[in-house]
DNA sequence: ATACTGTATTCTGTATACAGAATACAGTAT
DNA sequence: ATACTGTATTCTGTATACAGAATACAGTAT
């Protein structure tokens, strides 16, 4: 799966996959699921984390049919009861989908379901940073701008896992102090569906810088306590990265669907 | 489990557990998942919608221990498997709480949780309504309007059911044009929650009538083609509803709790 | 009477068995 | 050569079996 660059740019770039392969799956689980995590994880909680992480390295471009059979095989010799009910949790949470009587199988992303990703996940994060506001303190607010100037000044060390590692943690700094515990894992849903083309995207360095700014730009707004302001940036930038994607992954100039 | 009246009002009234009992769980279920439905639907589904049905009419007041092998007896004799999951299903969409090692529960549902529901649901419907104005036809507009002033004319006759049904249609018809299936699951999914308090819940002659004047003004607002007076007008009527909710059911005098 | 310990019982989670649907494919007709 | 039919095989969905965790409860000590 080769991306031809929409605009040309000398520096580093790369697909997450180029670059990370195996070990990101890993990470991106973590980030998304890891405060969920049961502390005596059953046999299912253990298929559910083995089958996601496949499931997000075949990515969102194939249709690849999942046999319950060979995965209870591979998955250390488990029966396919506990394989079966962690591919239904992965449907529910629409990873895969299930053909009655015929399997279970990835599902393939088109632009619509960008759409729908990104609209929804617009409205809700606009939510979120709306009732996070008057529960975030100034030293969280504070730390992860830090935290942001630091990936600003070595994007080119490190590029994509760092640029992810920060965008992620900053969208759930804002959603978890929403306290609002459906909202969270609508986000947390939303944001492993978005896990399923991370691997196809591309990202250049002006897009993460940009994506960046607007990261600090909201920080700053909150720290003002300007939540309109806030909002209305947050609105922009997931905008923004819905057209980023879309221009990346699907190049056939359907920029004008809105 | 009476309610006490915040106002007294001459005109009939009353909880919906009162007037329909077990025939409206099935009426909710099709309003509801209705459209979802499997064109051959395997015994995990058919365990699904009974257990909905069950749980709905137990409600969010009490915490009940569901046994998957007493449903597998009740459900025709069927086995285990399918009915749990079912009831990993219910778990996934918010109704149930599994205690590992220890079953299926249902939950009770506190003022929090209201917050959550209708915060999270304003939020989503906003979006619906602004996707769907420029799909939703003149026609149905106006069909859905004279359905209202139907309801309207004669809500003393058959006052609860009625209005349920006009009130998630119409709900249901701004969520449907959105053309955004992952947010018509979503606002699908937490109808579903609120169906769990919908028994408890008083509907007030009063209450009824300013739901469908609020329906009224979207409508007409849609009409005119002004979006975003519609928008503003569902965000307050969904906010309303909240309220209207908190008041009838936490009769503590938490309505501060912003 | 109350707290505690250890055993019997119940029940959940997972493995395995089995029936019937879907699929592959060989054999036949045109 | 291609379309069709019927049988063999594979695989999904559901039922059943089984091990170990949770619970109930009787018996004992204080």
């Amino acid at each position: 799966m080769t991306s031809i660059s929409p605009e040309t740019n000398d520096r580093k770039k790369g697909t997450v996959a180029e670059v990370f392969d195996e070990s990101l799956s890993a990470e991106l689980f973590n980030l998304i699921w890891g405060q969920e995590r049961a502390a005596m994880p059953t046999v299912v909680d253990y298929a559910y984390e083995e089958i996601w992480k496949r499931v997000i390295m075949i990515g969102g471009s194939e249709e690849q049919r999942l046999s319950d059979v060979t995965l209870a095989e591979q998955l250390g010799g488990m029966s396919r009861t506990p394989v079966r009910q962690a591919l239904d949790r992965l449907v529910q949470e629409g990873l895969l989908r299930s053909d009655p009587r015929r399997g279970f199988w990835t599902r393939t992303f088109t632009a619509q379901d960008i759409h729908e990703i990104y609209d929804l996940r617009g409205a809700l994060e606009v939510l979120a940073v709306r009732l996070a506001a008057p529960r975030l303190s100034h030293e969280d607010l504070k730390a992860h701008l830090d935290a942001l100037y630091g990936v600003r000044a070595d994007l080119d060390a490190h590029p994509v896992l760092r640029f992810l590692q920060v965008d992620i943690r900053f969208h759930t700094l804002i959603t978890r102090a929403s306290g609002n515990g459906r909202l969270i894992h609508s986000l947390a849903m939303l944001r492993s569906q978005l896990s399923m083309f991370q691997m196809q995207d591309t990202f250049y360095p002006k897009r993460m810088e940009i994506a960046l700014n607007d990261h600090e730009q909201i920080l700053l707004a909150l720290l003002a306590g300007n939540v309109d302001e806030a909002a209305d940036c947050l609105a922009r930038h997931i905008r923004n990265a819905k057209e980023g994607v879309l221009a990346d992954i699907f190049l056939e100039g359907k920029e004008g669907v809105s």
